[in-house]
DNA sequence: CCAGCAGCCTGAAAGC
DNA sequence: TGCTTTCAGGCTGCTG
């Protein structure tokens, strides 16, 4: 399930190669979340920025393709494929291909279907709720302990519910929020965090993201790389997807539970409400 | 405005 | 062995 480091991972293998490409034909899978995928034909790539876990493709028209992997899309670059796009020559769950004028196609493949592909005016995100609303970049500064309680003070949903809204900080999903809710000592379940525990929260999500940024992302399923390599950072997990086994600090078996259906994976002693 | 939840998807794994 | 059920979960859109 890509999050930000799995995101970030292919933002920085693709950018590079898709720099000035020209995009002369498209095709898609018949679902209007990939059918825009035709709207960028006739569009240069210019570059590849990223928000939250959306990878934003600035074209030359002031547009950009937004792109969100879902739970298991992957992008990659396939050569001498002619110029047919058309995604039945791809692979089985290939949802978007992009042929460039120099014969290269750029192919989203999305086996459940939960990604999404749009192309809008540069910024323009209003239809686009999630990224509109997206709270500051986990790794640039504007986030901080003072700004994560901001965002959360006075609401009442748990702050592990709050951390995967996108808002108070961008880019976490279930498994960087156990993570980071692990090394800050907080409850998954959570319902007031104060300012000083808001403080080690934000330093633990700067720390688990930049760690996973540094692995190459963490794969447990579905997740590879632009070049179809595997992730490293499931190795450095401490607690997602290791209930009952031993905390790593106090050696109590990590308790799972489900909070608003995803599988959370803490420790009930190490970790306070 | 907010909280809460169903629905979208497929394939692997578990259950019978 | 083979069929059925369960599970994984980010985001959207609806309801109260």
């Amino acid at each position: 399930m890509p999050e930000l480091p799995e995101v970030e991972t292919i933002r920085r293998q693709l950018e590079p190669l898709v720099r000035d490409a020209v995009i002369v034909a498209a095709d898609s899978h018949w679902s209007d979340k990939f059918t825009p995928a035709l709207d960028a034909v006739g569009s240069t790539i210019t570059g590849i920025a990223r928000r939250g876990k959306y990878l934003l493709f600035q074209l030359d028209d002031d547009h950009e393709l937004v792109a969100h992997l879902g739970m298991t899309g992957s992008f990659h670059l396939e050569t001498g494929n002619g110029s047919d796009p058309s995604c039945a020559a791809h692979g089985k769950h290939t949802r978007a291909v992009w042929a460039f004028d120099d014969g290269r196609h750029l192919v989203f493949d999305d086996t459940r279907r939960f990604g999404r592909l749009r192309v809008v005016p540069k910024g323009d995100y209003g239809d686009i709720a999630t990224l509109h609303q997206m709270g500051p970049e986990p790794l640039d500064g504007d986030f901080t302990g003072a700004s994560l309680h901001a965002a959360i003070v006075g609401r009442s949903r748990s702050i592990k519910t709050q951390l995967l809204s996108q808002r108070p900080v961008a880019g976490v999903g279930n498994i960087y929020a156990d993570e980071a809710l692990f090394l800050a000592g907080i409850d998954p379940r959570a319902r007031r965090v104060g300012r000083e525990r808001c403080d080690r929260l934000a330093d633990s999500v700067k720390q688990v993201l930049a760690t996973g940024i540094d692995n190459g992302g963490t794969t447990l399923r579905d997740y590879v790389n632009a070049e179809g390599d595997e992730g490293q950072n499931q190795h450095a997990l401490l607690v997602y997807g290791r209930g009952g086994e031993p905390c790593t600090n106090c050696a109590e078996p990590l308790s799972t539970i489900v909070i608003d259906a995803r599988t959370t994976t803490f420790c009930r002693r190490c970790q306070k409400r």
